[in-house]
DNA sequence: TTCATAGATGACCGGTCGGTCAACATGAAG
DNA sequence: CTTCATGTTGACCGACCGGTCATCTATGAA
């Protein structure tokens, strides 16, 4: 059973690791398999094209994330707001580490993609959409929350979620850009400022 | 004069659209000479390489930029927060008028090539860098004079800026993922409630 | 008229790309 | 013992990659 989807999940992590170290087109097939140690012939096996691994490699990460520091930065019990901080506190110390053992900081995964290959691949533009969306749905809740509690004035949360996480992910390229997760740190804070207020029913 | 740097100026303003509409990586030296109807051998006469090619895309980019409708948004003459908005319009129509003709999202060129190529490539990385500082500097501007003028309570001008910047690719980048443009129209108003108080001095 | 220089041409290079395939190993079911 | 499904192996494919180069042409100064 595990032996069986060892290959299968080796050439997966593998695959992320590249793919979110550098970028789609850069890494080949070829680096993937000896990495995993897999032949080429395996791989095909199981994936039957470089646009499936890469549809895997999506939802094997957005699983992870989903059940990792996702889901412990908008934990329920937590204060809404600081759910927010949570998740930015998350970030920076996820970049930093990887900046710290490689030496470069290789941003989302997600927003790595999209930029690259969302003109050029519709069904993965898609599916990087709906991760996207389901993040949004996190800020959402956290949001409506916060108004309930009257943290926060009643405000547009589909929009302010939406904002939220525009604003997350262009810290991090921001902070890609500059090789330094510190960006992170110093501007992160400011998302729970961002508002979008209700629209005025005429 | 003009005839002999015809050439260079078709070879940049293709590989431009070509690497702006799809990706670095994703477009070969091959497919612009083809569409700017030079030879291979004419293209290493101008460029000694593909990553001389970027560099020259960038700065060609950033001066047009510059002197054009980023000039006009951060015009003196208009109230620095209107400026603000001036700039998330034309982000807007610029993005609308692309996906209407080629039917998707091109997204920021720099964005873009920064999340691509920054973990490969350091000197472009920082050429990227510089620009965005640049760009940071535009909204410095406005922000201070905003303050000035007693239009928004006194913050730190200087990370509020970058904050606005991220937040600007982050809605571009979020846009170009739904590959709907409405998204900077929805968003991009919220960059004016974005703010990064005074550090205190102890 | 000569000569140097800038530019244009297209064949060519080794290497890599994503992907295919026939042959073979393994192990469980009949 | 046979059959079949699952998985493994590595040689192989044509196309394309970034980049090189010898050769030719056009131009303008001396």
């Amino acid at each position: 059973m595990n032996v069986e989807h060892d290959t299968r999940t080796r050439i997966l992590s593998t695959a992320r690791v590249l793919f979110h170290g550098r970028s789609y087109a850069d890494v080949g097939i070829k680096e993937i398999c000896d990495l995993a140690k897999v032949q080429k012939g395996s791989f095909y096996h199981f994936f039957p094209s470089k646009q499936d691994l890469a549809m895997a490699v999506i939802d094997d990460m957005a699983d992870e994330w989903a059940h990792g520091f996702v889901a412990e930065a908008f934990d329920q019990n937590l204060p809404p707001l600081e759910r927010l901080d949570y998740m930015i506190d998350a970030a920076y110390y996820w970049q930093k580490a990887a900046k710290d053992i490689e030496g470069r900081m290789p941003g989302c995964l997600f927003g790595n993609l999209a930029l690259e290959i969302s003109t050029r691949d519709d069904v993965l533009r898609a599916k990087l959409n709906a991760v996207f969306e389901k993040a949004s749905r996190r800020f959402h809740e956290a949001l409506d929350q916060a108004v309930e509690l009257g943290e926060v004035p009643p405000l547009d949360c589909e929009a302010t979620s939406a904002a939220m996480l525009a604003f997350l992910e262009g810290i991090i390229l921001l902070a890609k850009t500059r090789n330094d997760p510190e960006v992170i740190r110093d501007l992160g804070p400011a998302i729970k400022t961002l508002r979008i207020e209700l629209a005025h029913p005429n």
